[in-house]
DNA sequence: CGCCAGGCCTGCACGC
DNA sequence: TGCGTGCAGGCCTGGC
């Protein structure tokens, strides 16, 4: 489940790739991902060169010569570079072929991802145009998350996943930064403090950087087939460890559902 | 076998 | 009214 780490991380390790190479054509076996893959795809891309690729939340832009091609991993997606000649595996979705005789290849078991194509300013897509702040830019800090969240009833949890709000902040990450930030998930968003949000904010900020830093150093080996991003080796406080004992106080981390996800927090801990 | 996780979009219901 | 908000459903497959 690519969170944004992950989602840099990959941006990272496809820039050197991809930036100034030509696009030699482009493979579609399974179009059908949570919108289908553009048929005219192909016929667009093939002789553009790729000049470089950013991101914004979780979805990553690259930008060619007429256009961006916007791609999401939804929660089982990955981008690697391997050799086109490459015998493509269960779940290898999409090829975009570079004269270099490299390919940009999508696997995607839970088809969640996407690829999409727009002529126009990315960042005025329709799934684009609406997002929140980006966390680790400055922008991103307490007093932002306490002026939005004056007069919003919703918890603390489903307004920090909430992509109009601030963006990348998943499922394991709002966990892991309500722990950290000793909030608990199901307090109302505008009942929260100045002080409080200047706290959590901070906390998502090192959350994401940590997890930044540690996948970073898997960067190297990006265009192995393994190729996945350390954060997954990360040690968790709270994510997925229901009745385990909190590692600062030992009270059994309890579990809830908000918004059908997954809740963890501490008890004795996280505050309301 | 059946159920569940998960990102995030869409559509619906509700209240000011 | 219309908008913002909050909730539920749906897409999928691997793993339990």
């Amino acid at each position: 489940m690519p969170e944004l780490p992950e989602v840099e991380i990959t941006r990272r390790g496809l820039e050197p790739h991809l930036a100034g190479q030509r696009i030699r054509s482009v493979t579609i076996r399974n179009g059908r991902l949570r919108q289908p893959i553009p048929a005219e795809l192909p016929a667009l891309l093939a002789g553009q060169t790729v000049r470089g690729i950013a991101r914004r939340g979780k979805y990553l832009l690259l930008e060619c010569d007429n256009g961006w091609l916007i791609a999401h991993l939804g929660m089982s997606g990955s981008l690697r570079i391997v050799p086109a000649a490459a015998p493509p595996e269960k779940h290898d979705h999409f090829d975009l072929v570079l004269e270099n005789g490299n390919c940009m290849r999508l696997r995607d078991p839970r088809r969640f991802g996407l690829i999409l194509w727009t002529g126009a300013d990315p960042l005025r897509h329709p799934l684009l145009a609406k997002l929140g702040v980006e966390p680790l830019t400055a922008a991103f800090d307490g007093d932002l998350l306490y002026r939005i969240s004056r007069k919003r009833a919703t918890p603390i949890k489903q307004f920090l996943m909430d992509g109009a709000v601030v963006v990348g902040v998943g499922n394991i990450y709002a966990n892991e930064s309500l722990f950290r930030a000793a909030i608990r998930p199901q307090s109302a968003c505008g009942k929260l403090g100045k002080a409080r949000y200047a706290r959590l904010a901070a906390t998502i900020k090192a959350t994401l950087e940590d997890s930044l830093a540690a996948g970073g150093s898997s960067l190297r080996d990006f265009t192995d087939s393994a190729g996945k991003p350390g954060y997954f080796q990360q040690q968790y406080n709270v994510y997925g460890r229901t009745g385990q004992p909190c590692r600062l106080c030992g009270t059994p981390i309890a579990t809830l559902r908000q918004g059908q996800r997954a809740t963890f927090y501490c008890p004795h801990c996280q505050k309301p």
